[in-house]
DNA sequence: TTCAAAAGGACCTTTTCAGTCCGGTCTGTC
DNA sequence: GACAGACCGGACTGAAAAGGTCCTTTTGAA
């Protein structure tokens, strides 16, 4: 199909949105999460990994462990997330890595992914966790 | 990668501008195309026939045929290329096909990936092949 | 100490991508 | 009519990524 989001950014984002819409201080299992949001838990495991990695997310271990949102949902975007497991959004090669691309210089080709990357980033780097929970508590 | 333009895809926007650049009437073989854009061209074969069935391009067989735009430049989007080739352009699954998605119903996320595909459409969508052929005849 | 839970890596299966190949068909030219 | 040039169309393939699973190790709290 080409030029969809892949399974495990879907569910890194739904699983995001879970944890902002805790209370503060709270931390959930990894299968807490999992039976929530309706992910495969192994896999999970590894998404969540990811995001800790990135600095999106912090773990506890050991008993009554589980993860929690690493900051403010509110200064979490849907990007920094997607970006974190999935790598950086490039729409085209030649968005990412320009001086791979040898007809460059005047592609009017170019011109237009660079405008449509830019407005998918203004939405995805503009939306932030926070207001992905609009059932946050009162 | 995840989000991300296929070749198919690239090299036919690419085929697609080249044609918008030729002279009314003319048409181009197949080797021809590939050669002044690299693409291989057994691949862009396949590439063009999606083209063709689609109704963007038109084809003359036998000797002396090629390829030509089925109808002006300026009214082939780079949207409808992609299209042809990659199939509908759907951010995510959950866009594409609502009904498959038992959260549907109050999601948030949900209206987020609807207001970045309109985005990007908004962009896919405008630009024609005319745009991207600024050397076109005199 | 023991047990619950995350960390991390090896492994696996399926699908998609990106492309090749080849026989068939069409059509302009000689 | 024969022939050559060019598209048609589908089967096939190798590599890579997607999408998971499994198992061992480490950690922390009761």
């Amino acid at each position: 199909m080409g030029l969809q989001l892949t399974r495990g950014g879907e569910y890194a984002v739904r699983a995001m949105a879970y944890l902002a819409r805790l209370p503060e201080g709270h931390v959930a299992a990894l299968h807490e999460i999992g039976r929530a949001q309706d992910i495969p838990e192994s896999f999970l495991a590894k998404i969540l990994q990811s995001l800790v990695h990135a600095g999106l997310a912090v773990s506890l271990r050991g008993a009554h462990g589980g993860f929690a949102l690493a900051r403010p949902a509110s200064e979490i975007t849907m990007r920094d997330v997607i970006e974190a497991v999935d790598g950086p959004i490039a729409l085209n090669q030649c968005v990412a890595s320009p001086e791979d691309c040898p007809r460059n210089h005047d592609c009017e080709v170019h011109k237009v992914w660079l405008c449509a990357q830019d407005q998918l980033m203004g939405v995805l780097g503009t939306v932030s966790l926070q207001s992905l929970a609009p059932a946050a508590v009162a």
